[in-house]
DNA sequence: TTCACTCACTATAAAATATGAAGTTACTAG
DNA sequence: CTAGTAACTTCATATTTTATAGTGAGTGAA
């Protein structure tokens, strides 16, 4: 196994990280979420050099998070734009925030979030949508699904 | 500006995606979720080789997101157990996990989220801890500190 | 005591990927 | 006619990753 058969992997997760474990993948979605969505702007501040930018981008595209529109014909300039999947992505970065501000943060975050419905500046938090309870890892119990189960022993039994 | 630049980028988000902005360290700390903590099980489970996977080890452990820990002197024998640190990674896969399901998953998850509280299957969802509403990217409002701003000016008017 | 086997790695060469710098196309503004 | 901007592409070099093999410290069976 390697890092492109994670593709092929049976669990969303593992997927969804062969696609979005790559930091430049994650600036840019961090970057469009702070409202950036040109191609200069987005090298920049991701600090990507143009070539690997190009790349994740056509990437980004071809998965459905961002959508390539044209905003003017002549000279032809164009704005990555998030989707519907795209934005759906922000859990993961706001979780990112989460976990950086706690562990690595020193002083003031250099960004807010603020809850347009109260108004108030928070971090979002991760709960149980049936009882509204807080949750954590320790409150979590993950299983696995049979298939899976057999899969991972499958492979855990190989040589 | 380059990969290794982010290290010292003054936002927490853009930190924590140069320290996880990678698969093998994603699908590392998934499995340390999944309960596997031992190095050939990490190998065959994630499908990183060897060099990668003791590269990413002593990243993680040098992080403080696991402990490298002795199960055994004779034969020498070590575990990799999620810290405190590692454990506040779980929104991370949990929100990669919400997205996989939603837009990569076809047919039944192959994992399951149990919260053991209330005996549930679910999905954890973002939500606001000031008025409890779930929160998606649309309900939310970045703001950058006053610093920050004029740090990405700053970078928006190098030539 | 010899053989096969496990765990936890390290070493190495070849292959794949990323990087920075420069170049390109298609314009506009002075 | 020159300079500048946006959105890239190309290319040679540098770095990383991968697969494969090997190592050390043991255990258990014949």
């Amino acid at each position: 196994m390697s890092r492109a058969d994670l593709a092929k992997h049976s669990c969303t997760v593992a997927r969804a990280i062969e696609l979005f474990g790559d930091v430049w993948m994650l600036m840019i979605v961090r970057e469009t979420f702070l409202g950036n969505r040109r191609f200069d702007d987005l090298q920049r501040q991701t600090g990507a050099s143009p070539h690997s930018l190009s790349q994740r981008l056509k990437r980004l595209e071809s998965i459905g998070v961002l959508r390539r529109e044209t905003y003017s014909e002549h000279p032809p300039r164009h704005e990555y734009r998030l989707t519907t999947m795209g934005r759906d992505l922000w859990p993961v970065i706001v979780s990112m925030k989460a976990w950086g501000d706690k562990w690595l943060g020193e002083g003031t975050p250099s960004i807010d979030i603020r809850h347009k419905a109260c108004g108030n500046v928070i971090l979002p938090q991760m709960t149980c949508p049936e009882c509204h309870e807080p949750m954590e890892a320790h409150d979590a119990q993950a299983r696995l699904s049979r298939e899976f189960e057999h899969e991972r022993n499958a492979i855990r039994s190989q040589a």
